[in-house]
DNA sequence: GCCCGTTTGAAACGTACGATTCAAACGCGT
DNA sequence: ACGCGTTTGAATCGTACGTTTCAAACGGGC
């Protein structure tokens, strides 16, 4: 009697075809799953907790996604593809890539920032999309590997476009990437290290974009701004030395005085 | 019979006072507890493994600190009071802090970047004092205000002096704050990023970087160099634009185009 | 040498969670 | 209306943990 393979097909994987409320539930369980995961992770959410506020029953999760991680699995298509026309946050009232296209790379490079910003910054419903993907970061699992080349990768591509633009260098330079690395992590860190950054930012001048609570819009476009800014003055000083591993050089040598050499020994 | 209070004083919390074996037990566990919380976190660590690893008995981690939460405490106290006269890494090979005072601010924050790099990316024993607060960053636990103030802030202070002494900008700018914060994700990204920076990087150019395995001391420095060059780029152009929140300027034009077109339609 | 607080060892308990089971309910084709 | 594959509900199992218990072992002070 107690065979292995019980009788059911595990994991249909496709809809089962028009079912009345098998769908319903179904799709219930994926946005569900979607709050649940992008909240805490893959291993900080329980299905029990997910099927509780779905209103479904655990055995559900098993018979239409097979386990947990086919149920996680699902949840990530199931992000990827109702977010997937959109390019880097470009929720209603942004901007499309098309229209972003036509702009000089400075202006797109903050108005990446400043969607970026929006969606990783954002706690809640409209962007667990990305907050999913901010968990696999952190916290990898065998998915992974998939999020990172339909989800990242692309915006990756483009943020590496608009350095390449901005630098000149060409598309091999390893310069190139290792600056769109540091533009990323200016960004990234107001998400994986909150906690750190709202103890350090309390109580000083910068406490404003303290990235415990929810930034206001205008503390948003501030904070894209300066990564913006800031930004633009790594790269310009990376055309600058064209020269490889040279040192540090005298470049902003004396601190505290006015005066304003910014950039001396720039060939181009 | 089932008294709440067993009879141990729970947490002795000062050492017992010369005792044979008890000490080195005692001192077995924070050892090894520092290695397991440091690799996996404080969630992902298991009293168990660590009980198994260092030769001791689960009620000795009772009876020393009460519980995990105790013995994490104690291995966060015993990391800080063994690691307390260095400042930012100056591990032996290293210089100190006195040393590094007497040179130019841009010099300091290179060896700060190196020396950061290197514990950070570093995995293993040598600097799981480090690797401890790196998790609590992304998974604070109680125990965080405790690792902000006593670990964190003072190198963070260290930095935010590099940062005021390059920019010249006063203590109470709230651009020095953020300014410190562009540097410091930058060298953090490849910690909390690395799995999909290793992705990321697979088959390109900086592929040498990816953090996924140990970098050499060749790439380190690189990778240190490039962020202080990135930086000082960014700090020198925000001594360019005092005036605050003026949109992207014409620095660093559009170099692949020759369109001199930027910022339109800006009011911010 | 004996007493008593301290420390250790081995086992058990309680809980949270994912996985499993199985029968009942449902819906559709005939 | 009937039978059969599909879906759901409720209960149960197995495991990994942290925690607790309690008696045995230890060691210094009388």
């Amino acid at each position: 009697m107690s065979e292995i393979a019980p009788q059911s097909p595990i994991t249909p994987s496709v809809a089962p075809e028009a079912d009345p409320r098998s769908l319903a539930t179904r799709q219930r369980l994926l946005e569900t799953a979607g709050e649940h995961f992008g909240e805490r992770g893959f291993a900080g959410a329980t299905i029990r907790e997910i099927c509780k506020q779905a209103d479904a029953n655990i055995a559900a999760v098993h018979y239409h996604f097979g386990d947990k991680a086919g149920l996680y699995a699902a949840t990530l298509a199931h992000a990827r593809e109702q977010s997937g026309p959109r390019v880097m946050g470009a929720t209603p009232g942004e901007m499309t890539w098309q229209q972003l296209s036509a702009l000089p790379p400075a202006v797109r490079l903050r108005e990446f920032l400043l969607a970026m910003l929006r969606r990783v910054l954002d706690k809640g419903k409209p962007h667990w999309h990305t907050q999913l993907w901010l968990h696999e970061m952190v916290n990898p699992t065998r998915e992974l590997d998939n999020v990172v080349d339909s989800s990242i990768r692309p915006q990756w591509e483009g943020l590496r476009a608009i350095v390449r633009e901005l630098t000149g260098l060409p598309d091999d330079d390893e310069r190139v990437w290792l600056s769109t690395c540091s533009i990323v992590a200016q960004v990234l860190l107001y998400k994986h290290g909150s906690a750190v950054m709202a103890r350090l930012y309390a109580g000083s001048p910068a406490q404003a974009f303290s990235p415990d609570r929810p930034l206001h819009e205008h503390e948003l476009r501030l904070l894209a701004e300066h990564i913006c800014s800031f930004s633009l003055g790594g790269l310009a000083r990376l055309r600058a030395d064209r020269q490889d591993a040279e040192p540090v050089t005298e470049t902003t040598s004396t601190p505290t005085d006015p005066s304003t050499q910014q950039s001396k020994e720039h060939p181009c």
